[in-house]
DNA sequence: ATCTGACTTCCACTGAGTGGAAGCCCCGGC
DNA sequence: GCCGGGGCTTCCACTCAGTGGAAGTCAGAT
């Protein structure tokens, strides 16, 4: 059982937390046993605590037993401020893009060291994609990521150069060449991937600024750069260019 | 201080949670006090609690102090089941609808007595739109809502038909039109109201059939349903009829 | 300079939470 | 049809995590 019991804490509402955190994508529903191995609680505790976070909304019973994240969780979720204001604005650009392109298109921003993808069109399902809706993904391999990298703090840069994971052949792992590759990203003000996140699938991001911060970015998933990069990259910058006029105007808030 | 304290609970995760709830679309962003009032909990307590939940990404705080609902609560609440098929199966379709129409389209489903919305493309501002992604409503007043309550179990329809709250001038709030409506609802396979949720706002919602249980509505928002609610029925039911389609398919879990 | 109100820290008390043990129930093998 | 195993649920005496009043801190308003 290849439990990843998150540190099981001694404080209540960490045990608590340990068993909603204990759902994730390739864990959507988890019989009570299960629960309790992930979350490093015992059994009977977990039983106890899993059923209040069933009266309040935060977890569901299925039919057959199985504890799924619930309802409630899912729409307080949607009022972190993260997608609030962003995703809303970003939508109708997203769609033009994707009309334009039909290819995948991604809004994403940085939360720490990885890429969080806040949405996503999907395009024709011949380019294999690996990111979905609030999934997490390394900075160094992707288009989005390396836009994100380039303009994140130095403490973060060197944190992600330091470990730079191999995914597929084509991941950039030596520290120097990414680090020059993200200097070029400052000066074209986009970024590319070939290959580096899953092979077959080619990227292209570009930043989108509120004022003159860097928020988050825009990329888009192709299988080769070989025939449109310039037209794509224009592309994206003026989606990315009408997105942060939109954020300019109200009072936009991050954390 | 319209406090909504929900039953303070005597157990320190009812109060945990009692401050994950104190947040909703009209308090994103909360002070410390806010947050324990609202949650019916002790300042100190609260700052504990509230210390502990940061910790963990369930609440995140901003600059300035303030609380609001952290990322990792909107990324754990996108693995609930409720929108984990169903959203992203619809989704082209809702483009092809908003495509077709430009008005504003959604995908609902029923949880308790109301309407629950899980997604939304809207269309041009024009007609006002109360509804946003996450957000409930009442189940009488909206298209979607009256053909889900028609498909509800009969204790859900007689709960709702017996508090029929006025929105607007032209809600219906007699239990026996409503009633009348309903039986209407499953004998065409459609729904509309006329301006019942708010003013200078029609809308019209079909049935999403999962083999034969209706598990969510198609709706769809516009001005006047005078001129084309024929062809509007008849785009929101092909596109209904394309998702259940998608349902049947592969291992679709529900509640 | 002083006040006000919000945030944070402290700490002695205590009852909410714990989890081992036992009972229950279902399913599958013999 | 009976038995055994595994997972779920309930129980309850012990105890330590959680509590929250009180006091300290800080920022901004007067």
């Amino acid at each position: 059982m290849a439990g990843n019991s998150s540190a099981p804490g001694t404080s209540v509402t960490s045990r608590a937390l340990a068993l909603v955190a204990a759902f994730d994508e390739d864990h959507r529903r988890l019989t009570l046993t299960e629960l309790a191995g992930r979350a490093g609680v015992p059994v009977p505790t977990a039983h106890r605590l899993a059923a209040e976070l069933v009266a309040w909304g935060a977890l569901a019973r299925t039919r057959d037993g199985e504890f799924v994240i619930g309802r409630r969780l899912w729409d307080i979720g949607l009022l972190a401020p993260v997608q609030a204001g962003l995703v809303e604005l970003a939508s109708p650009y997203l769609h033009d893009l994707y009309g334009a392109t039909l290819a995948t298109v991604h809004l994403a921003v940085r939360d720490g060291t990885e890429v969080l993808y806040l949405d996503r069109l999907s395009g024709s399902v011949s380019v294999p994609v690996v990111s979905t809706v609030g999934s997490r993904l390394p900075l160094h391999a992707t288009g989005v990521g390396k836009v994100l990298l380039a303009h994140a703090p130095g403490e973060v840069q060197e944190a992600v150069l330091t470990d730079l994971p191999r995914i597929t052949p084509y991941t950039i792992t030596q520290p120097g060449r990414l680090r020059r590759q993200l200097r070029q990203v400052l000066r074209d003000d986009y970024a590319t991937t070939s290959e580096e996140m899953s092979l077959g699938a080619c990227s292209v991001g570009v930043p989108i600024r509120q004022h003159d911060a860097v928020v988050a970015a825009l990329g888009i998933v192709v299988p080769s750069l070989k025939r449109d990069k310039a037209r794509l990259v224009a592309a994206l910058q003026v989606a990315a260019r009408g997105i942060g006029r939109g954020l300019a105007l109200p009072s936009s808030e991050s954390i």
